[in-house]
RNA sequence: GCUCCCUUCGUCUAAUGGUUAGGACAUCAGAUUUUCAAUCUGGAAACAGGGGUUCAAUUCCCCUAGGGAGUACCA
């Protein structure tokens, strides 16, 4: 009977959680959850110059905005220093580990020359046999692990296949540093050990360590754990993610209007695929998902794909529920494009326009952006390409519109048309040259919404007025 | 430099020892339409190169090229 499944998802917070790190959290997530095991959250701050609190925050922000909720409590890696120490110390007990008393300078010479002779830069061994007698008094030392040096470890990967690395290659990494503090590939296998992971799913960039680490294991006794690496996201450009281009934190994504939903569908098929499935929520992903079907090959982050995902969630959303996201994106954003000013009516507002406004839009920003005309004032600014609609014969049109509207009775979309229809043919005109002219004069813009719509949720007054300002101008 | 990984349309990817190499995004054309979207129809678009193995390779093996990662008293 094979044990439960524990993965974890182990960022140190020395930035934001990035696009990578995002979809290396959900991996780990679908996989506990299609497993009926744990997903664990481990923030692995032993490097206390570069790790801070803000970093953390975001990490976990970024992880509760995308609904990737982790089992039990948030294991903090500082924290257990004291533990790995202490299996540092019985390694040096049992001879697999050693003082090395080779200062960083002199560690540095060591490998310029080497790289100087044309040698790999690896650590060569100078205090592994050496008597620790010989070092001098009272001397700082740090405590380097004893790694094999003939044959190769091999390292089975879920996702790579056998990756087999030549043990001379491997060099004896610091276990402790001279501050008697762990050091990384240490801390990660006590913990991974300690906390119980069974699965490893994390960055293609872990695979070497994933050879030294299997190396502890070994020396430990412990069962090294299932990995998966999975292959890296890189930029537009094939290369490394920069600021340019994707390599910003999970929040940003939410202030530029991604929905969490597209951002987890989109994630998932970078890298993962399920026939030709391509939109699916999570719970599918969840009941498809297996590490057998991982991909080998590193990708590229396209936002013209992640757009396109979002507006498909966007469309795919109650009103209702956009109105929640947009109340919770407000803080995000900057307060000139913010909903910061907005009234209960104005919500009314724009939950009634919401209907035609998230059909034609990407992101929660374009959403607002289309919606902006609705909160204008009067006289309502007209953009250039609007006003050129709004030649003398058109407001002469309006002029007659406005009478007609006025007189309507209900004031209901369907309502509406009809009377714009009816003047159409009155005037012995196109419907569109009705309906340009009344976009223009109500919304300040070329582009807007279906205009019987527009007319209906501005209301008779305000739409009233808006054609009335247009139609005796000058 | 050394070690390791990767390579199917521009991008994300599917499939297969014998297929017209499939889908999605983007793109182009058309339809629809009060604008823009959305939607529908259609088009263009890929097996990195070279060797093998085989009756047959995009698929299996090797080499080359290109890309990426690692090579810290960072994680």
């Amino acid at each position: 009977m094979p044990g439960k499944v524990v993965t974890r998802f182990a960022p140190s917070p020395t930035g934001f959680l990035h696009i990578g790190g995002a979809r290396t959290a959900l991996f780990n997530w679908v996989y506990a959850k299609a497993t009926g095991g744990e997903f664990l959250l481990r923030i692995e701050d032993t490097d206390r110059a570069r790790s801070t609190e803000p970093a953390i925050a975001a990490i976990l922000d970024g992880l509760k905005w995308l609904g990737l909720d982790w089992d039990g409590e948030v294991v903090f890696q500082f924290a257990r220093a004291e533990r790995h120490a202490e299996i540092a110390r019985q390694l040096l007990a049992e001879g697999k580990a050693y003082r090395c008393y080779a200062s960083p300078e002199e560690l540095d010479a060591m490998r310029e020359r080497a790289r100087a002779e044309g040698r790999s830069p690896v650590y060569d061994g100078r205090w592994r046999d050496r008597d620790p007698a010989e070092a001098p008094e009272g001397a700082p030392f740090a405590v380097r692990f004893k790694a094999p040096k003939q044959g190769e470890t091999v390292v089975e990967d879920q996702v790579q296949g056998k990756v087999v690395f030549p043990n001379k290659d491997l060099d004896d990494l610091i276990i402790l540093r001279s501050d008697g503090t762990p050091t990384y590939n240490l801390s990660v296998v006590v913990d991974d050990h300690d906390m119980g992971v069974t699965h490893i799913i994390r960055g293609d960039d872990h695979l070497t360590n994933a050879g030294r680490q299997s190396q502890i294991y070994a020396a430990l006794g412990w069962d090294i754990p299932v990995f998966a690496h999975v292959p890296l996201i890189h930029g537009p450009d094939g290369a490394k993610m920069s600021k340019r281009h994707g390599a910003l934190g999970i929040d940003a994504y939410r202030a530029m209007g991604y929905l969490p939903a597209a951002m987890l569908n989109y994630l998932a098929r970078l890298g993962w695929s399920h026939g030709d499935d391509e939109i699916f929520p999570i719970e599918k992903m969840v009941e498809w998902f297996g590490l057998d079907s991982l991909g080998q090959s590193p990708s590229r982050f396209d936002f013209a794909k992640l757009e396109n995902l979002n507006g498909h969630y966007i469309r795919a959303s109650s009103d209702a529920d956009l109105i929640a996201a947009l109340r919770d994106l407000s803080p995000h954003l900057p307060q000139e494009t913010g909903l910061a000013g907005l009234n209960d009516a104005d919500w009314r507002k724009l939950e009634l326009a919401m209907p035609g406004l998230k059909e034609r839009a990407k992101t929660l920003i374009e959403l607002i952006e289309g919606a902006r005309f609705l909160f204008a004032q009067r006289p309502i600014e007209i953009e250039e390409k609007a006003a050129k609609l709004l030649t003398r014969d058109a407001r002469t049109r309006l002029a007659s519109f406005h009478a007609s509207l006025a007189r309507l009775d209900d004031w209901t979309v369907a309502r509406i048309e009809a009377a714009a229809r009816v003047q159409a043919e009155e005037l012995g005109v196109k419907l569109g040259d009705l309906a340009q002219p009344l976009r223009a004069a109500l919304t300040g813009s070329n582009v807007s919404p279906g205009i019987f719509e527009v007319l209906f949720v501005l209301g008779r007054e305000e739409a009233l007025a808006r054609i009335e300002d247009q139609a005796t101008r000058d």
